[in-house]
RNA sequence: GGCGCCAUCGUCUAGCGGCUAGGACGCCGGCCUCUCAAGCCGGUAACACGGGUUCGAUUCCCGUUGGCGCUACCA
Protein backbone atom coordinates (compact mmCIF):
# COMPACT_ATOMS: atom_id res chain seq x y z
CA UNK A 1 0.00 0.00 0.00
CA UNK A 2 2.85 2.81 0.56
CA UNK A 3 5.72 2.60 -1.05
CA UNK A 4 9.49 4.34 0.27
CA UNK A 5 8.34 7.99 -0.04
CA UNK A 6 7.97 9.80 2.82
CA UNK A 7 7.37 13.52 3.73
CA UNK A 8 6.73 15.26 6.99
CA UNK A 9 4.79 18.20 8.12
CA UNK A 10 6.59 20.00 11.27
CA UNK A 11 5.04 22.50 12.74
CA UNK A 12 6.00 24.49 15.89
CA UNK A 13 2.99 24.69 18.40
CA UNK A 14 2.85 28.73 18.94
CA UNK A 15 -0.83 29.63 17.89
CA UNK A 16 -3.44 28.58 15.31
CA UNK A 17 -2.33 26.57 11.92
CA UNK A 18 -1.85 29.69 9.50
CA UNK A 19 -2.82 29.51 5.80
CA UNK A 20 0.78 29.26 4.94
CA UNK A 21 1.43 26.58 7.25
CA UNK A 22 -2.12 24.89 5.85
CA UNK A 23 -0.85 25.45 2.28
CA UNK A 24 2.65 23.71 3.42
CA UNK A 25 0.45 20.67 5.03
CA UNK A 26 -1.55 20.34 2.01
CA UNK A 27 1.44 19.81 -0.38
CA UNK A 28 3.14 17.45 1.85
CA UNK A 29 -0.38 15.45 2.01
CA UNK A 30 -1.31 15.65 -1.79
CA UNK A 31 2.18 14.59 -2.66
CA UNK A 32 2.21 11.61 -0.37
CA UNK A 33 -1.57 10.78 -1.43
CA UNK A 34 -0.60 10.65 -4.98
CA UNK A 35 2.59 8.99 -4.32
CA UNK A 36 1.42 6.28 -2.06
CA UNK A 37 3.37 7.50 0.13
CA UNK A 38 3.60 8.19 4.11
CA UNK A 39 2.58 11.49 5.55
CA UNK A 40 4.17 12.12 9.18
CA UNK A 41 3.66 15.17 11.52
CA UNK A 42 6.12 16.21 13.96
CA UNK A 43 5.90 18.31 16.26
CA UNK A 44 8.54 21.56 16.38
CA UNK A 45 8.36 22.22 19.75
CA UNK A 46 12.06 22.87 21.03
CA UNK A 47 11.47 26.62 21.79
CA UNK A 48 9.76 25.96 25.02
CA UNK A 49 8.96 30.40 25.35
CA UNK A 50 6.95 30.10 22.47
CA UNK A 51 5.23 26.36 22.24
CA UNK A 52 2.32 25.47 24.38
CA UNK A 53 0.15 21.92 24.41
CA UNK A 54 -2.55 23.96 23.68
CA UNK A 55 -1.04 25.48 20.68
CA UNK A 56 -0.61 22.40 19.57
CA UNK A 57 -4.15 20.60 20.50
CA UNK A 58 -5.26 23.87 18.28
CA UNK A 59 -3.09 22.90 15.78
CA UNK A 60 -4.07 19.21 15.10
CA UNK A 61 -7.58 19.78 15.71
CA UNK A 62 -7.42 22.31 12.66
CA UNK A 63 -5.33 19.75 10.41
CA UNK A 64 -7.82 16.84 11.09
CA UNK A 65 -10.53 19.66 10.37
CA UNK A 66 -9.51 20.17 7.12
CA UNK A 67 -9.01 16.26 6.42
CA UNK A 68 -5.50 16.42 6.29
CA UNK A 69 -4.77 12.96 8.55
CA UNK A 70 -1.38 11.54 9.15
CA UNK A 71 -0.55 7.92 8.93
CA UNK A 72 1.74 8.95 11.65
CA UNK A 73 2.38 11.78 14.16
CA UNK A 74 1.35 12.09 17.51
CA UNK A 75 -1.27 9.67 18.36
CA UNK A 76 -0.66 7.40 15.80
CA UNK A 77 2.80 5.32 16.15
CA UNK A 78 4.44 4.18 13.21
CA UNK A 79 7.63 3.12 14.40
CA UNK A 80 9.77 5.80 14.26
CA UNK A 81 8.62 8.44 17.18
CA UNK A 82 8.32 10.27 19.17
CA UNK A 83 6.66 12.30 16.76
CA UNK A 84 7.56 15.39 19.27
CA UNK A 85 10.87 16.85 19.68
CA UNK A 86 10.56 17.50 22.94
CA UNK A 87 10.59 13.90 23.60
CA UNK A 88 13.56 13.42 21.46
CA UNK A 89 16.04 15.45 23.45
CA UNK A 90 17.98 12.48 24.11
CA UNK A 91 18.36 11.63 20.64
CA UNK A 92 20.20 14.86 19.85
CA UNK A 93 22.64 14.71 22.83
CA UNK A 94 23.22 10.90 21.67
CA UNK A 95 24.55 12.72 17.73
CA UNK A 96 26.08 15.78 18.96
CA UNK A 97 28.18 13.43 21.60
CA UNK A 98 29.14 12.06 18.30
CA UNK A 99 30.60 14.76 16.78
CA UNK A 100 32.38 15.99 19.66
CA UNK A 101 33.79 12.68 20.03
CA UNK A 102 35.45 12.59 16.39
CA UNK A 103 35.89 16.34 16.95
CA UNK A 104 33.44 17.80 14.16
CA UNK A 105 32.16 19.42 16.73
CA UNK A 106 33.37 21.30 19.79
CA UNK A 107 32.23 23.50 22.67
CA UNK A 108 32.23 26.92 22.51
CA UNK A 109 32.00 28.80 26.14
CA UNK A 110 31.29 32.59 24.79
CA UNK A 111 28.91 34.35 26.38
CA UNK A 112 26.45 36.24 24.68
CA UNK A 113 27.26 39.45 25.78
CA UNK A 114 30.80 38.69 24.13
CA UNK A 115 29.20 37.98 20.83
CA UNK A 116 27.20 40.39 21.04
CA UNK A 117 30.16 42.62 21.81
CA UNK A 118 31.84 41.13 18.26
CA UNK A 119 28.87 41.07 16.40
CA UNK A 120 28.67 44.76 16.71
CA UNK A 121 31.65 45.53 16.27
CA UNK A 122 32.22 43.77 12.83
CA UNK A 123 28.72 45.75 11.66
CA UNK A 124 30.54 48.72 12.38
CA UNK A 125 33.55 48.10 10.72
CA UNK A 126 31.64 46.61 7.90
CA UNK A 127 32.42 43.25 8.30
CA UNK A 128 29.83 40.28 8.21
CA UNK A 129 29.34 39.21 11.46
CA UNK A 130 30.47 35.71 11.95
CA UNK A 131 31.59 33.51 14.52
CA UNK A 132 35.50 34.26 14.94
CA UNK A 133 36.37 30.54 16.66
CA UNK A 134 37.78 31.22 19.43
CA UNK A 135 36.85 28.27 21.16
CA UNK A 136 37.58 25.85 17.86
CA UNK A 137 41.08 24.62 19.73
CA UNK A 138 40.32 24.89 23.11
CA UNK A 139 42.86 22.80 25.36
CA UNK A 140 41.44 20.50 28.04
CA UNK A 141 42.77 22.82 30.99
CA UNK A 142 41.66 25.75 28.99
CA UNK A 143 37.77 24.49 29.08
CA UNK A 144 38.32 23.50 32.63
CA UNK A 145 39.26 26.85 33.20
CA UNK A 146 36.35 28.37 31.86
CA UNK A 147 33.55 25.90 33.15
CA UNK A 148 35.08 26.54 36.59
CA UNK A 149 34.51 30.54 36.14
CA UNK A 150 30.68 28.79 35.87
CA UNK A 151 30.14 29.15 31.89
CA UNK A 152 27.82 26.36 30.43
CA UNK A 153 28.88 25.65 26.88
CA UNK A 154 27.09 25.63 24.12
CA UNK A 155 28.11 23.14 21.02
CA UNK A 156 29.23 24.31 17.34
CA UNK A 157 29.59 22.27 14.28
CA UNK A 158 33.19 22.45 12.91
CA UNK A 159 31.90 23.75 9.79
CA UNK A 160 33.26 22.87 6.69
CA UNK A 161 33.78 25.79 4.11
CA UNK A 162 32.94 25.51 1.40
CA UNK A 163 30.27 26.33 -1.48
CA UNK A 164 27.42 23.76 -1.11
CA UNK A 165 25.27 23.58 -4.11
CA UNK A 166 21.06 22.01 -3.79
CA UNK A 167 19.16 21.11 -6.41
CA UNK A 168 15.32 21.70 -5.32
CA UNK A 169 12.63 20.23 -6.57
CA UNK A 170 10.27 23.23 -7.52
CA UNK A 171 13.34 26.16 -7.75
CA UNK A 172 16.42 24.20 -9.61
CA UNK A 173 19.94 24.35 -8.68
CA UNK A 174 21.05 26.61 -5.67
CA UNK A 175 24.54 27.33 -4.87
CA UNK A 176 25.42 28.90 -1.28
CA UNK A 177 28.82 30.52 -1.23
CA UNK A 178 31.02 29.37 1.98
CA UNK A 179 31.34 32.69 3.53
CA UNK A 180 27.36 32.59 4.51
CA UNK A 181 28.13 30.90 7.99
CA UNK A 182 30.53 30.26 10.41
CA UNK A 183 30.45 27.41 12.94
CA UNK A 184 26.66 27.25 14.23
CA UNK A 185 25.24 26.07 17.31
CA UNK A 186 23.69 22.74 17.33
CA UNK A 187 23.37 22.47 20.98
CA UNK A 188 22.26 24.90 23.18
CA UNK A 189 23.89 25.78 26.72
CA UNK A 190 20.72 24.06 28.34
CA UNK A 191 21.12 20.91 26.68
CA UNK A 192 18.57 21.72 23.79
CA UNK A 193 18.99 21.23 20.19
CA UNK A 194 18.61 24.33 18.05
CA UNK A 195 16.22 23.88 14.95
CA UNK A 196 18.66 23.35 12.07
CA UNK A 197 20.17 20.43 14.02
CA UNK A 198 16.91 18.88 15.62
CA UNK A 199 15.28 18.87 11.49
CA UNK A 200 18.09 17.01 10.33
CA UNK A 201 18.65 14.35 12.69
CA UNK A 202 14.82 14.15 12.86
CA UNK A 203 14.08 13.89 8.87
CA UNK A 204 17.46 11.39 8.64
CA UNK A 205 15.87 8.97 11.61
CA UNK A 206 12.63 9.24 10.14
CA UNK A 207 13.82 8.74 6.64
CA UNK A 208 12.20 11.58 5.17
CA UNK A 209 12.69 11.29 1.57
CA UNK A 210 11.38 14.75 0.38
CA UNK A 211 11.38 17.62 2.37
CA UNK A 212 8.71 19.93 1.62
CA UNK A 213 8.74 23.13 3.59
CA UNK A 214 8.24 27.28 3.04
CA UNK A 215 10.80 29.52 0.92
CA UNK A 216 11.57 31.25 4.26
CA UNK A 217 13.85 28.01 4.98
CA UNK A 218 15.85 27.85 2.24
CA UNK A 219 19.06 29.78 3.33
CA UNK A 220 18.95 27.20 6.28
CA UNK A 221 19.30 24.20 3.72
CA UNK A 222 22.90 25.10 3.44
CA UNK A 223 23.65 24.56 7.23
CA UNK A 224 21.07 21.20 6.90
CA UNK A 225 23.07 20.06 4.30
CA UNK A 226 25.96 20.36 6.41
CA UNK A 227 24.55 18.76 8.85
CA UNK A 228 23.83 15.54 7.24
CA UNK A 229 27.39 15.22 5.69
CA UNK A 230 29.30 15.75 8.93
CA UNK A 231 26.57 13.13 10.42
CA UNK A 232 27.17 10.73 7.81
CA UNK A 233 23.39 11.04 6.21
CA UNK A 234 21.95 10.67 2.71
CA UNK A 235 20.42 13.91 1.62
CA UNK A 236 16.48 14.07 1.18
CA UNK A 237 14.89 15.71 -2.06
CA UNK A 238 14.39 19.61 -1.17
CA UNK A 239 11.52 21.13 -2.62
CA UNK A 240 10.81 25.05 -1.41
CA UNK A 241 7.23 26.71 -2.32
CA UNK A 242 6.75 30.03 -1.96
CA UNK A 243 5.35 31.92 0.52
CA UNK A 244 1.78 33.05 0.85
CA UNK A 245 1.34 37.00 0.89
CA UNK A 246 -1.14 39.70 0.70
CA UNK A 247 -2.92 41.55 -1.74
CA UNK A 248 0.19 44.47 -1.36
CA UNK A 249 2.62 41.65 -1.47
CA UNK A 250 3.88 41.98 2.17
CA UNK A 251 3.49 39.45 4.50
CA UNK A 252 0.47 37.60 5.38
CA UNK A 253 -0.89 39.88 8.32
CA UNK A 254 -3.91 39.32 10.82
CA UNK A 255 -4.96 43.23 10.23
CA UNK A 256 -5.69 42.66 6.67
CA UNK A 257 -8.38 39.65 7.34
CA UNK A 258 -8.46 35.77 8.67
CA UNK A 259 -5.18 34.09 8.61
CA UNK A 260 -5.88 31.33 10.25
CA UNK A 261 -7.59 27.73 9.14
CA UNK A 262 -9.53 28.22 13.01
CA UNK A 263 -10.88 32.05 11.02
CA UNK A 264 -11.89 30.38 8.26
CA UNK A 265 -13.34 27.52 9.63
CA UNK A 266 -15.77 30.06 11.81
CA UNK A 267 -16.33 32.66 8.22
CA UNK A 268 -18.01 29.08 7.02
CA UNK A 269 -15.96 27.75 4.63
CA UNK A 270 -15.93 24.00 4.10
CA UNK A 271 -12.56 22.18 4.62
CA UNK A 272 -12.50 21.19 0.81
CA UNK A 273 -13.30 24.69 -0.17
CA UNK A 274 -10.28 26.06 1.39
CA UNK A 275 -8.02 23.34 0.74
CA UNK A 276 -9.76 23.69 -3.14
CA UNK A 277 -8.36 27.56 -2.83
CA UNK A 278 -5.06 26.43 -0.79
CA UNK A 279 -3.93 23.85 -3.49
CA UNK A 280 -4.57 27.10 -6.33
CA UNK A 281 -2.23 28.84 -4.78
CA UNK A 282 1.15 28.18 -5.89
CA UNK A 283 -0.04 24.86 -8.20
CA UNK A 284 -1.72 24.21 -10.98
CA UNK A 285 -3.61 21.68 -12.46
CA UNK A 286 -2.55 19.90 -15.87
CA UNK A 287 -6.06 20.77 -17.38
CA UNK A 288 -8.18 24.08 -16.28
CA UNK A 289 -10.63 22.25 -14.35
CA UNK A 290 -9.92 24.51 -11.01
CA UNK A 291 -12.87 23.32 -8.67
CA UNK A 292 -11.62 20.30 -7.85
CA UNK A 293 -12.48 18.15 -5.32
CA UNK A 294 -10.39 16.09 -2.47
CA UNK A 295 -9.88 13.42 -5.03
CA UNK A 296 -9.13 15.24 -7.56
CA UNK A 297 -6.54 17.05 -6.26
CA UNK A 298 -4.97 14.09 -4.79
CA UNK A 299 -5.40 12.62 -8.73
CA UNK A 300 -3.94 15.80 -10.21
CA UNK A 301 -1.03 16.64 -7.86
CA UNK A 302 2.27 16.84 -9.00
CA UNK A 303 5.16 18.61 -7.17
CA UNK A 304 6.77 19.98 -11.23
CA UNK A 305 3.33 21.89 -11.16
CA UNK A 306 4.32 24.08 -7.94
CA UNK A 307 5.52 27.65 -9.07
CA UNK A 308 8.46 29.23 -7.28
CA UNK A 309 7.33 33.08 -6.96
CA UNK A 310 4.96 33.80 -4.01
CA UNK A 311 1.40 33.86 -4.05
CA UNK A 312 -0.99 36.68 -3.15
CA UNK A 313 -4.33 35.95 -0.99
CA UNK A 314 -7.43 36.53 -2.79
CA UNK A 315 -10.58 36.27 -0.47
CA UNK A 316 -12.82 36.71 -3.91
CA UNK A 317 -11.78 33.84 -5.63
CA UNK A 318 -11.59 31.82 -2.04
CA UNK A 319 -15.30 32.61 -1.93
CA UNK A 320 -15.88 31.63 -4.99
CA UNK A 321 -14.37 28.43 -5.44
CA UNK A 322 -15.87 27.82 -1.92
CA UNK A 323 -19.48 28.58 -3.48
CA UNK A 324 -18.73 26.00 -5.69
CA UNK A 325 -17.93 23.32 -3.03
CA UNK A 326 -21.06 24.44 -1.24
CA UNK A 327 -23.19 23.37 -3.92
CA UNK A 328 -21.32 20.31 -4.86
CA UNK A 329 -20.57 18.38 -2.00
CA UNK A 330 -22.38 15.88 -0.82
CA UNK A 331 -26.00 17.80 1.00
CA UNK A 332 -25.89 16.01 4.20
CA UNK A 333 -22.06 16.83 4.66
CA UNK A 334 -23.11 20.47 4.24
CA UNK A 335 -25.87 20.60 5.75
CA UNK A 336 -24.13 18.81 9.11
CA UNK A 337 -21.52 21.50 9.06
CA UNK A 338 -24.25 24.56 8.60
CA UNK A 339 -26.25 23.08 11.38
CA UNK A 340 -24.40 25.06 14.19
CA UNK A 341 -24.17 28.37 12.26
CA UNK A 342 -27.61 27.73 12.09
CA UNK A 343 -28.42 26.96 15.84
CA UNK A 344 -26.11 29.65 17.16
CA UNK A 345 -28.90 31.77 15.37
CA UNK A 346 -31.13 30.48 16.85
CA UNK A 347 -31.93 28.32 14.48
CA UNK A 348 -33.25 25.23 15.42
CA UNK A 349 -34.83 22.41 13.15
CA UNK A 350 -35.25 19.03 14.79
CA UNK A 351 -36.12 17.23 11.53
CA UNK A 352 -32.78 16.78 10.23
CA UNK A 353 -34.33 15.77 5.98
CA UNK A 354 -36.25 18.91 6.38
CA UNK A 355 -33.45 20.91 7.52
CA UNK A 356 -31.22 19.56 5.02
CA UNK A 357 -34.11 20.69 2.51
CA UNK A 358 -33.63 24.67 3.40
CA UNK A 359 -29.98 23.95 3.04
CA UNK A 360 -30.58 22.57 -0.62
CA UNK A 361 -32.60 25.55 -1.76
CA UNK A 362 -30.38 27.97 0.12
CA UNK A 363 -27.00 26.70 -0.68
CA UNK A 364 -27.04 27.98 -4.69
CA UNK A 365 -27.00 31.39 -3.46
CA UNK A 366 -24.76 30.87 -0.47
CA UNK A 367 -20.61 31.75 -0.68
CA UNK A 368 -19.88 30.86 3.15
CA UNK A 369 -21.71 29.53 5.64
CA UNK A 370 -21.75 31.88 7.54
CA UNK A 371 -24.67 33.08 5.18
CA UNK A 372 -26.89 30.35 5.57
CA UNK A 373 -28.56 31.28 8.84
CA UNK A 374 -29.59 34.89 6.90
CA UNK A 375 -30.44 32.50 3.86
CA UNK A 376 -33.10 30.27 5.95
CA UNK A 377 -34.22 32.38 8.31
CA UNK A 378 -37.93 32.50 6.84
CA UNK A 379 -38.36 29.03 7.28
CA UNK A 380 -38.74 28.86 11.10
CA UNK A 381 -41.75 29.64 12.68
CA UNK A 382 -41.86 33.14 14.57
CA UNK A 383 -42.82 37.15 13.25
CA UNK A 384 -42.17 36.82 9.62
CA UNK A 385 -39.81 39.94 8.99
CA UNK A 386 -41.44 41.78 6.12
CA UNK A 387 -39.09 43.95 3.95
CA UNK A 388 -39.94 47.25 2.37
CA UNK A 389 -39.68 45.67 -1.00
CA UNK A 390 -41.76 43.01 0.14
CA UNK A 391 -44.61 45.27 1.63
CA UNK A 392 -44.86 46.73 -1.12
CA UNK A 393 -46.09 44.08 -3.15
CA UNK A 394 -49.27 42.94 -0.37
CA UNK A 395 -50.25 45.92 -0.18
CA UNK A 396 -51.24 46.11 -3.88
CA UNK A 397 -54.81 46.38 -4.51
CA UNK A 398 -55.06 42.98 -6.53
CA UNK A 399 -52.84 41.03 -3.88
CA UNK A 400 -55.94 40.35 -1.59
CA UNK A 401 -57.79 38.28 -4.07
CA UNK A 402 -55.03 36.92 -5.60
CA UNK A 403 -53.87 35.58 -1.79
CA UNK A 404 -57.45 34.41 -1.01
CA UNK A 405 -57.88 32.32 -4.18
CA UNK A 406 -55.01 30.61 -4.05
CA UNK A 407 -55.68 29.86 -0.44
CA UNK A 408 -58.54 27.98 -1.75
CA UNK A 409 -57.10 26.18 -4.54
CA UNK A 410 -55.30 25.05 -2.00
CA UNK A 411 -57.91 24.00 -0.20
CA UNK A 412 -59.02 22.10 -3.21
CA UNK A 413 -55.89 19.60 -3.08
CA UNK A 414 -55.05 16.97 -0.44
CA UNK A 415 -52.51 15.56 1.56
CA UNK A 416 -48.67 16.38 0.97
CA UNK A 417 -47.72 18.94 -0.55
CA UNK A 418 -45.33 18.68 -2.94
CA UNK A 419 -43.78 21.74 -5.25
CA UNK A 420 -45.50 20.48 -8.27
CA UNK A 421 -48.84 20.93 -6.70
CA UNK A 422 -48.03 24.20 -5.25
CA UNK A 423 -47.41 25.48 -8.61
CA UNK A 424 -50.51 24.42 -10.19
CA UNK A 425 -52.32 25.60 -7.43
CA UNK A 426 -50.43 28.80 -8.01
CA UNK A 427 -51.14 29.17 -11.69
CA UNK A 428 -55.14 28.56 -11.34
CA UNK A 429 -55.01 31.43 -8.52
CA UNK A 430 -53.05 33.67 -10.92
CA UNK A 431 -55.74 32.87 -13.79
CA UNK A 432 -58.53 33.75 -11.33
CA UNK A 433 -57.17 37.45 -10.56
CA UNK A 434 -55.98 37.50 -13.77
CA UNK A 435 -52.14 37.99 -12.87
CA UNK A 436 -49.29 36.53 -13.93
CA UNK A 437 -45.15 36.50 -13.99
CA UNK A 438 -43.88 39.33 -11.46
CA UNK A 439 -47.11 40.53 -10.80
CA UNK A 440 -48.01 36.92 -9.51
CA UNK A 441 -45.43 35.09 -7.73
CA UNK A 442 -44.23 38.45 -5.70
CA UNK A 443 -47.22 38.81 -4.17
CA UNK A 444 -47.13 35.38 -2.72
CA UNK A 445 -43.32 35.50 -2.49
CA UNK A 446 -43.38 38.52 -0.70
CA UNK A 447 -46.24 36.72 1.74
CA UNK A 448 -44.12 33.35 2.49
CA UNK A 449 -40.95 34.80 2.71
CA UNK A 450 -41.33 38.47 3.68
CA UNK A 451 -38.87 38.83 1.06
CA UNK A 452 -38.47 39.37 -2.60
CA UNK A 453 -35.43 37.40 -2.95
CA UNK A 454 -34.98 33.74 -2.64
CA UNK A 455 -35.36 30.27 -4.08
CA UNK A 456 -37.41 29.11 -6.49
CA UNK A 457 -41.46 29.51 -4.93
CA UNK A 458 -42.69 26.02 -5.41
CA UNK A 459 -40.21 24.06 -3.70
CA UNK A 460 -40.10 27.02 -0.56
CA UNK A 461 -43.96 25.69 -0.15
CA UNK A 462 -42.74 22.94 0.06
CA UNK A 463 -40.63 22.97 2.44
CA UNK A 464 -42.78 25.06 4.43
CA UNK A 465 -45.48 22.56 4.32
CA UNK A 466 -49.22 23.36 3.86
CA UNK A 467 -50.22 24.46 7.13
CA UNK A 468 -47.63 27.24 7.27
CA UNK A 469 -48.25 27.84 3.73
CA UNK A 470 -51.64 28.26 4.17
CA UNK A 471 -51.30 30.11 7.57
CA UNK A 472 -49.32 32.92 6.25
CA UNK A 473 -51.14 33.60 2.91
CA UNK A 474 -53.80 33.95 5.20
CA UNK A 475 -51.93 36.12 7.43
CA UNK A 476 -50.73 38.67 4.44
CA UNK A 477 -54.52 38.77 3.23
CA UNK A 478 -55.59 39.95 6.26
CA UNK A 479 -52.82 42.30 6.21
CA UNK A 480 -53.23 43.50 3.21
C1' G B 1 25.10 45.88 4.60
C1' G B 2 25.94 40.47 3.08
C1' C B 3 23.74 36.07 1.02
C1' G B 4 19.56 33.86 -1.29
C1' C B 5 14.74 33.49 -3.72
C1' C B 6 11.10 35.69 -6.96
C1' A B 7 9.26 38.78 -11.42
C1' U B 8 3.11 37.14 -17.61
C1' C B 9 -3.65 40.90 -17.11
C1' G B 10 -5.55 44.29 -10.42
C1' U B 11 -5.21 38.85 -8.38
C1' C B 12 -4.24 33.19 -9.15
C1' U B 13 -1.93 31.14 -13.31
C1' A B 14 -0.79 28.38 -18.57
C1' G B 15 3.48 28.91 -21.53
C1' C B 16 9.09 25.02 -21.13
C1' G B 17 12.63 29.63 -28.85
C1' G B 18 8.30 30.75 -33.63
C1' C B 19 1.22 31.47 -29.96
C1' U B 20 -3.85 36.75 -32.74
C1' A B 21 0.23 35.34 -25.24
C1' G B 22 -4.58 30.82 -23.19
C1' G B 23 -7.73 29.90 -18.70
C1' A B 24 -9.79 31.44 -13.82
C1' C B 25 -11.35 35.28 -10.01
C1' G B 26 -12.92 40.33 -10.11
C1' C B 27 -15.15 44.14 -13.00
C1' C B 28 -18.50 45.69 -17.28
C1' G B 29 -22.36 44.34 -20.71
C1' G B 30 -26.09 40.57 -22.70
C1' C B 31 -29.17 36.01 -22.49
C1' C B 32 -32.14 33.03 -19.21
C1' U B 33 -35.51 33.98 -15.12
C1' C B 34 -41.13 35.63 -10.38
C1' U B 35 -36.49 37.33 -7.59
C1' C B 36 -31.42 36.54 -5.89
C1' A B 37 -27.82 33.32 -7.28
C1' A B 38 -26.15 29.71 -10.64
C1' G B 39 -25.50 28.78 -15.80
C1' C B 40 -24.47 30.47 -20.82
C1' C B 41 -22.47 34.37 -24.33
C1' G B 42 -19.36 38.65 -25.02
C1' G B 43 -15.97 42.57 -23.28
C1' U B 44 -11.85 44.71 -20.11
C1' A B 45 -6.70 43.82 -18.84
C1' A B 46 -0.20 41.34 -18.78
C1' C B 47 5.18 39.34 -20.73
C1' A B 48 9.18 45.26 -15.08
C1' C B 49 13.56 47.62 -17.65
C1' G B 50 18.38 47.33 -20.31
C1' G B 51 21.95 44.46 -22.63
C1' G B 52 23.41 40.05 -24.92
C1' U B 53 22.76 34.64 -27.39
C1' U B 54 19.83 33.38 -31.75
C1' C B 55 17.29 33.69 -38.29
C1' G B 56 13.82 34.47 -34.20
C1' A B 57 12.93 35.79 -27.59
C1' U B 58 7.58 36.06 -22.69
C1' U B 59 10.77 31.74 -22.88
C1' C B 60 18.11 31.00 -22.44
C1' C B 61 22.41 34.21 -20.15
C1' C B 62 24.07 38.84 -17.66
C1' G B 63 22.90 43.38 -15.37
C1' U B 64 19.35 47.06 -13.31
C1' U B 65 15.05 47.89 -10.64
C1' G B 66 11.42 46.18 -7.41
C1' G B 67 9.29 42.63 -3.86
C1' C B 68 10.23 38.97 -0.30
C1' G B 69 13.22 35.80 2.88
C1' C B 70 17.53 34.65 5.87
C1' U B 71 21.54 36.83 8.43
C1' A B 72 19.48 34.26 16.85
C1' C B 73 21.47 29.72 22.32
C1' C B 74 13.14 31.47 17.03
C1' A B 75 11.24 28.05 14.02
Amino acid sequence: MSNNIRVRFAPSPTGHLHVGGARTALFNWLFARHEGGTFIVRIEDTDRARSTEESERAVLEDLTWLGLTWDEGPGVDGGHGPYRQSERLDLYREHAERLLASGKAFRCYCTDEELEEKRKTALVEGRVPQYDGVCRDLTPAARKQLENEGRSPVVRLRAPTRDVAVSDLVRGDIEFKKEMLGDFIILRSDGRPTYNFAVVVDDALMQITHVIRAEEHLPNTMRQVLVYETLGYALPAFAHVSLIVDKDRSKLSKRRGATSVAEFRNLGYLPGGLLNYLALLGWSPPDSEEVMSVAELIEKFELERVSPSPAAFDEDKLDWVNAHHLREEPLADVAALGTRFAEARGLVEPDFDRFEAMVDLAREGLARLSDLPDAISFFFDGDLEVEDGAREWLFRDETKQLLASLVSRLGESEGEMDAGTFKAALKAAGKDAGVKGKDLFMPVRSALTGRTHGPALGEVAAVLGRGRVIGRLTQAEGGS
